[in-house]
DNA sequence: TACTATTGTCTATTTAATTGACAAATCAGA
DNA sequence: TCTGATTTGTCAATTAAATAGACAATAGTA
């Protein structure tokens, strides 16, 4: 059974493929989660992750040119889809509204 | 190895619990991730996580009054560390960056 | 040609999340 | 007072997600 729900790495995933359109590939996205997440993942982490998106609808993929620069096999580019831009906008939603609760709290009781 | 991040459930659990103080026990977090977030967990995932975020030094917990009104083992009422609040306040600020690196990409390409 | 660099795939292992059965405590009604 | 329903927590087993590591494919460079 798979989770309908967004994981901790997918969202994060998703949101850079995201924001590097259209040139986002596993390796580029994997640089940009440790620049700017501080978050260490090895590249088959990457991969295993943008599949498992792609496979619940939140990003398409298609192969680059079939002779690169330097080296490499053809690079997989991903784009995120209209679902998965709205499951992004919801749960970032729904989460301000808990975030704003609890800061509201924050400020009667400490 | 424990991961050093903070899980997708693990985020939500700890946000609502922060909300709810001092009220925050492991039957009405469960109840608020279905009202606000419609995440649907058995009672006992909800301990899973919130004895791990205590572990971690997230949360702290206690156990309430030895007879409750109405049946039940005591309550163990969890409060959010001051540790939990930063880590939940570093990894809303770096995805609040990144959604919007995302949206810009998004005015310009759609 | 041999080496290095870049990217993707596959399999096995570890960690996180989920489920379900059970234990403990208390109230309510027969 | 016994029986059953309610509320909460614990524990063990299973499933899913994340990670690691070996390998394959492709091309540039010495």
């Amino acid at each position: 059974m798979i989770r309908e729900n967004i994981g901790e790495l997918e969202e994060l995933v998703m949101l850079i493929a995201g924001a590097l359109h259209p040139e986002a590939y596993a390796v580029v996205i994997r640089k940009e989660l440790l620049d700017k997440m501080n978050r260490k993942v090895v590249l088959s982490s990457v991969h295993t992750v943008l599949n498992r998106l792609e496979s619940k609808g939140y990003l398409i993929s298609e192969f680059g040119e079939a002779t690169p620069e330097r080296g490499g096999k053809r690079k997989r580019y991903f784009t995120i889809t209209q679902s998965g831009l709205a499951a992004l906008k919801e749960v970032r939603n729904k989460r301000e509204q808990l975030f704003s609760d609890l800061l509201n709290v924050d400020f009667k009781f400490q």
